[in-house]
DNA sequence: TCTTGATAGTTACATTTTCAACGGTTACAT
DNA sequence: ATGTAACCGTTGAAAATGTAACTATCAAGA
C-alpha cells in the first residue's frame, strides 16, 4: 500500500497555499516591506476599522505573540495607533493612521487585481468549481464564527 | 475599496492548509514523534523508493535545508541508509529500512483512511468540484515536472 | 475588602525555518 | 593538466515562530 503524496489533499494545500502566498506577498512585501503577519493584521484592520489585538487574532486565525509582533511593527511604521480602552484598561483599540489608510488604498487595489488575474486564468469554470470546493471545507472545517 | 480578507484567497488556501496538516499530523505526530518535512521526505521515500536528497527537495517542494535535516532525523531513527553513489560521489543515495518500511506501511492506511474521511464528509459533488479546482490551479501555477 | 479565577497583551526562551557560505566533487573548456 | 563554473549536500548564524510564563486588569463571590 502506497500514498502519492502529490496526490495527497493536505500536502496538495499546503504546496498551493505556498505558491498563492508567495505570488501575493510580491506586492506588500517589495514595495512595502510587510511580512504575511503584518499584512495580515492589516487588511483586517482596512477592512473593518477599529479592532483589539484579540479581535485579530481570532478574524485572522494567527496566534496572539504573532499578532502582538505584527502590531508593534505596524506601530513602528506609523501605520497604526492603539488607544487604552477606559471602559476595560487591558486591552487597546487598534485605528489605521491616515497614513495607514493611504497606504491601505493604495495596495489593495493591487492585490485585488493580482486575485482577479489570477481567477481569470483559471477560467469560469474552473473557479466555479473551486469556489464550491472550498466553500465546503470551510463550512467542514473552520468554525462557524470565523469570517463572519 | 476594502478588501475581504475571508474571501481573499491566498488567504484562504493558508487557513486551509493549516488546518487540514495540522489535522493529518496528529497521526504522524504523535504516534511517531514526525515533523511535518519529516513526514514528507519520509512519505516520498516509501513512495519512489530509492531517492538523492535533491530528488526529494524537488518533488516535496521543500527547501534542501529543511530535506537535509529531515533525513538526518530519520536516519537517526534508523528509518533510512545513505550510500553514496559511486558514479557520482557528490550524492548519496537514500533508502527506508526494514524498519523504516515498517512504519510506513503501518503509517500510511493511517493517513488515507483519514483523507477518506475526509473527502466523504465533504460528499461527492462538492469533493469533485474540489478536485477540479485544485487541478486547474495546480495546472497554472506549479512547474509541470512537479508531482509527475 | 480579600481571594480566586479569568482575560488582554507582552516578554523570555526553545524550536524551526531561512539565508549565506562552505567543502567536496564533477564537467568542461582552455 | 589547469582553471572555472556548476552541482550536491551540510553547516552556522539570523530571523521567524511557537510555548509558557508573566504583568496588569477585571469580575464575582465569600
Amino acid at each position: 500500500m502506497t500514498l502519492v503524496l502529490e496526490e495527497f489533499l493536505p500536502y496538495r494545500f499546503n504546496r498551493l497555499a505556498e505558491t498563492l502566498s508567495k505570488n501575493a506577498s510580491k506586492a506588500y512585501q517589495s514595495e512595502y516591506g510587510l511580512t504575511r503577519p503584518e499584512w495580515r493584521a492589516f487588511a483586517l484592520l482596512g477592512q473593518k476599522g477599529t479592532m483589539t489585538a484579540t479581535g485579530i487574532s481570532h478574524f485572522s486565525t494567527m496566534h496572539k505573540t504573532k499578532v502582538s509582533r505584527a502590531i508593534y511593527a505596524l506601530e513602528q511604521k506609523r501605520w497604526l495607533v492603539r488607544e487604552v480602552d477606559e471602559g476595560d484598561r487591558r486591552m487597546a483599540r487598534i485605528t489605521l493612521t491616515a497614513q495607514g489608510k493611504k497606504a491601505y488604498d493604495r495596495l489593495v487595489p493591487m492585490m485585488q487585481r493580482m486575485e482577479k488575474e489570477m481567477i481569470s486564468r483559471l477560467g469560469s469554470e474552473n473557479s466555479k468549481a473551486l469556489f464550491k470546493g472550498l466553500a465546503a471545507l470551510e463550512a467542514l472545517y473552520l468554525e462557524p464564527e470565523n469570517g463572519k
